[in-house]
DNA sequence: AATTAACACAACCGCGATGGC
DNA sequence: TGCCATCGCGGTTGTGTTAAT
């Protein structure tokens, strides 16, 4: 619906930006801040359509990016992230401070999938051309792209229509409390667009059950990628102390609850109140971690393990 | 030193989502 | 309610740099 004419037309600018261009938007973002990346063009004379100055200035030319030598704690999260969510590289790249999406995205694609045991390089070498390979989608295209699609990620397990988890409603209770807290810990601020408007994630609306159930099949998935110990599952509970009657009780539902049934044991209601948790959670900004806000990356790491 | 292959990353493209009118 | 402008995202491409021959 309604495209605006790609930057090519109207006479813009592509490719590299000059060091002119750069001062002038940083200028113009200085001044307005970020945000009406069209109006850039009328009001600086900036010749770059806003797409390609909110592209420059997300990943180039704001204060707090950090730039190069990714660290092999990064790496680490970036992995471990990638398990978890696929290639949603905006939402690694909001728990990454100073990463932009593309950055991640690139080393991804450079240094950590050419490593996966079963992935391949994601270019066909030089000698074949280009153009003679079929396009993202098609066949041979996808084979390509489809390394990191074809990740069994919680990704894909949110897209699926909701069946209820064959885990334990201990282990969901466990996870859920354990997951929501630590989540919770990550500095955030809200943001427009969550991962609950992206993927249907439950916002404790009834109608979202079914995608909170799937998200803790999701969950399932997780701890089963992170290589986590199911079994201590049991310290978590003598931790939290509220968890341990769902291992010997079917928890009992008010009538009136749109939730008719206990899902093996396990509230729907503290399920989507954890849902809700989560989403405190900002998982989607750039901005939720500003380098003076103290992230705690080794509690996010350890957490991860 | 020249050529070629591979790498790294900036930038572009198309699409879906969202909000305003 | 539908249209349009805009934004944000993920996938892909282009191109400069580096390594290998």
């Amino acid at each position: 619906m309604g495209r605006k004419p790609r930057c090519s037309e109207d006479g813009l600018n592509k490719g590299a930006w000059t060091p002119l261009e750069d001062e002038m938007l940083a200028d113009y973002v200085k001044i307005h801040g970020e945000g009406k990346w069209s109006n850039i063009v009328k009001e600086t004379g900036l010749k770059r359509c806003g797409k390609s100055c909110r592209l420059r200035w997300r990943n180039y030319l704001r204060p707090d990016i950090k730039r190069g030598n990714i660290s092999d704690d990064e790496e680490d999260l970036i992995i471990r992230l990638h398990k978890l969510l696929g290639n949603r590289w905006s939402l690694i790249a909001g728990r990454l401070p100073g990463r932009t999406d593309n950055e991640i995205k690139n080393y991804w694609h450079t240094n950590i999938a050419k490593k996966a045991p079963h992935s391949q390089p994601r270019r066909q070498p030089r000698s074949v051309d280009r153009k003679q390979v079929a396009p993202a989608g098609s066949e041979n295209g996808a084979e390509t792209s489809s390394n990191f699609k074809n990740h069994q990620t919680i990704e894909s397990q949110c897209c699926t229509p909701g069946v209820a988890a064959p885990t334990t409603a201990l282990q969901e209770n466990c996870m859920a409390q354990d997951l929501g807290g630590t989540l919770a810990m990550a500095p955030s601020n809200t943001h427009h667009e969550n991962v609950s408007s992206r993927k249907g994630l439950a916002s404790g609306d009834d109608d979202n059950l079914s995608n909170i159930l799937t998200d803790f099949h999701y969950m399932e998935d997780f701890y089963k990628i992170l290589d986590s110990d199911y079994p201590k599952l049991n310290d978590i509970n003598d931790i939290t102390g509220t968890a341990a009657h769902h291992s010997n009780n079917t928890t009992q539902v008010d009538d009136d609850d749109d939730y008719s049934m206990s899902i093996n044991g396990c509230n729907p209601r503290e399920i989507a109140e954890f849902s809700e948790k989560l989403l405190e959670a900002d998982w989607t900004s750039n901005n939720c971690v500003q380098p003076d806000q103290g992230f705690d990356f080794m509690s996010l790491l350890s957490f991860l393990d």
